[in-house]
DNA sequence: CAACAGATTCTCT
DNA sequence: GAGAATCTGTTGT
């Protein structure tokens, strides 16, 4: 059982994101693996970071391993990990853990609203990987760059 | 300052 | 399959 150093999300989302999945996230005492995920960058108009740095995304332009929590139409909040350099803007959405499917249930889950935002992302590798290759998709729910293979879940 | 779309999910039909 | 709940950033008057 290794933990997740920071350096380790310095890459590109996109590369990030696929080995997140089957890591296990240690958040507010309890164990969740990851199962499936979107990446997010900041020349994706579909991203928070696109239009550039506000209040609400400043934590995607700082370090790498780091929690990023929005509250999204008011109701739901969604988890994501920052990647990339300080200043990147990037980040990787935690879509669905093991057990339980959609971003807004995930953060549930763990806990999670406005007050995580900025926490350390405490990911850990137990060896364990999935059995199949993982499943490439578009994304769910956006409408900007709805063509871009940018989900890896768990097949 | 008003309008609107959005990285969602639950409920009712 | 449609609608509600209701926050945030962007765009237009």
């Amino acid at each position: 059982m290794q933990r997740l150093p920071a350096e380790w999300f310095a890459g590109d989302a996109t590369a990030v994101a696929p080995e997140l999945v089957g890591k296990l996230w240690r958040i507010n005492g309890r164990m969740l693996r990851i199962t499936e995920v979107e990446a997010y960058t900041q020349d994706d108009p579909a991203s928070h970071s696109y239009r550039g740095r506000t209040a609400r995304n400043a934590v995607m332009f700082g370090p790498p391993g780091r929690l990023y929590v929005y509250l999204i139409y008011g109701i739901h909040h969604c988890a994501n990990v920052v990647t990339g350099a300080e200043g990147d803007g990037q980040a990787v959405l935690i879509r669905g853990v093991e057990g339980c499917s959609g971003p807004g249930r995930v953060a549930k889950l763990a806990g999670l609203d406005r007050s995580a935002d900025g926490r350390r992302f405490d990911a850990l590798d137990d060896g364990w990987r999935p059995a199949e290759p993982l499943v490439v998709s578009p994304r769910i729910g956006v409408s900007k760059a709805a063509d871009l293979p940018r989900r890896w879940l768990v097949g």
